[in-house]
DNA sequence: ACAAATACTATACATTTGTATAGTATATAT
DNA sequence: ATATATACTATACAAATGTATAGTATTTGT
C-alpha cells in the first residue's frame, strides 16, 4: 500500500532513529521531531504505517515499534561481482556476474556499486593482486590520484588515475609497467575503487 | 573487560529481545525475565554492561539501550577489530577493540574470529599493507606456507609460516626483510589469515 | 582477614508514555 | 455531492518506566 508524504516522512524518521540510536522513538518524540503539538498527530501516522504493513507495533508498549522488513536489508548491500567487463554490453550483464557478495554499509558506505575481480598484477605495488575483488562506486567524479576502474579498448582495468590538460593518464603500480596516456574520449571511467576484499 | 555469569545472561537476554522484537527491553522486563523482585537488580547488571562497553545507554530514556556492537544473524557475523595485541592481556580485551565490522558468512565462512589492523609493510609483497584489516580464524592448525598472525616477543605480527624440525620460521614478504627463526615455545600462533579488507 | 565488588530485596517518586475523547479543516475518491 | 481518509490541536489519565535510597548476603581478590 502506498504512503502519503507525511507518512513517508514519519517512516524515514523512525528508520533513521533506529539506525542511529539503536532503539525506536516514542510517539511524542516523533511529534516533537515534526513540530506537532499533539501526540495524536504522530500516533495517527504511526497507526497508518502499522496498518499498511510498514511497521510492527507491540501495543501499549513504550517504543514498541519495529520494522516489518528487517533492518539487515538496510544495513547491508548485495553487490554483483563481475569477472570481465567488455565495452558494448552493459557492465552488469547477467552473463558477466560471477557471484554476489554481501557487504555491510557500515564498512563500505554505498548506495549502489559492484565488485570487479582483478586480473593481472599491474597494481601489485598498491597491494591489489590477481583474484582480489575491488569494490567500485560508480558515478562519482574521481579526483587526481584515485584508483579507478576504467574502460579502454574494450577492456576494463584497474589503475591509478591522473588527468593532465585533457589527457587521461592511467598509471599502473608495478615496477615494470609505465603509465599510459589516452585522449579523454577514448577512456570511460566506470567508477572509483573504494574497497578491496581478498579471500585466502 | 570480562563479564560475570549473571551479566552475560542479561546481555544475552537483551540481545535476543532486540533480535526478536526489534526494540530493547525495559529494566523491569529484564528483571521479570530473571525473576528479580526489584528493578534495581536488573539495572545494576545493565549498569555493568554499559560500564564494560557492551551496551550503550541513553539515560533516563525508556528502552534506551543499544548494542555497542552490530547484531550478528545467521547470514552475517560481527567481528571485533583489534589494533594492537600484547601478550598477557587477552586478545579481545575491550580496550583493544577499535571497531566492529560485519562480514557475511557467505564471504568468509567463519564461526568465530577477529580482525586485526595491520601495522607496517612487512607483508607488502603479499599485497597486505599498513591499515588493512586481516580476518583471522583462530584455533585451526595452519599448514606450511599459510599467512598467520603470530605472537612473538609480546607483539602480534602477520607473517608467512613455515616449520622446519621444531623451528618456527616467520617469513616477511618484503624485499628488505629476512625470515626470522624461533623456538616453537617462543611463538604462539593466534590464527590463520583467511581474508583481507581494505578501505580506500 | 578484610575490603571491594557482586547479587540481590523492598519501597518510593517524578516523568514518560500509549492511548483516549472531543474537536476543526482539508484533501481525495466514488 | 458526499462520504471517507488525511492531518492536525487540545487536554486527560492510568500505567509504565528510569532512577534513587536503604538495606542484606555472598563472592572475589589481595
Amino acid at each position: 500500500m502506498k504512503l502519503t508524504k507525511a507518512q513517508k516522512r514519519v517512516l524515514d524518521f523512525i528508520l533513521q532513529h533506529i539506525r542511529e540510536r539503536g532503539y525506536p522513538p516514542t510517539v511524542r518524540e516523533v511529534a516533537r521531531a515534526f513540530g506537532y503539538r499533539s501526540p495524536l498527530s504522530a500516533k495517527q501516522h504511526i497507526d497508518a504505517l502499522v496498518r499498511k504493513g510498514y511497521l510492527r507495533r507491540a501495543s501499549g508498549v513504550s517504543r514498541g515499534l519495529s520494522l516489518a522488513m528487517p533492518l539487515s536489508n538496510a544495513s547491508s548491500l548485495s553487490l554483483p561481482v563481475v569477472g570481465t567487463i567488455r565495452a558494448g554490453s552493459p557492465i552488469l550483464a547477467t552473463e558477466n556476474i560471477e557471484e554476489y557478495i554481501t557487504v555491510s554499509r557500515e564498512l563500505f558506505p554505498l548506495e549502489e556499486g559492484f565488485g570487479l575481480r582483478v586480473v593481472g598484477d599491474s597494481m601489485k605495488d598498491a597491494g591489489i593482486l590477481e583474484g582480489d575483488i575491488v569494490i567500485v562506486r560508480p558515478g562519482v567524479e574521481p579526483t587526481q590520484g584515485d584508483i579507478v576502474v576504467a574502460l579502454v579498448e574494450d577492456e576494463a582495468t584497474v589503475k591509478r588515475l591522473f588527468i593532465e590538460d585533457g589527457t587521461v593518464i592511467l598509471k599502473p603500480e608495478h615496477p615494470d609497467m609505465r603509465p599510459m596516456r589516452f585522449k579523454a574520449a577514448d577512456v570511460k571511467i566506470l567508477g572509483k575503487v573504494v574497497g578491496l576484499i581478498r579471500r585466502f
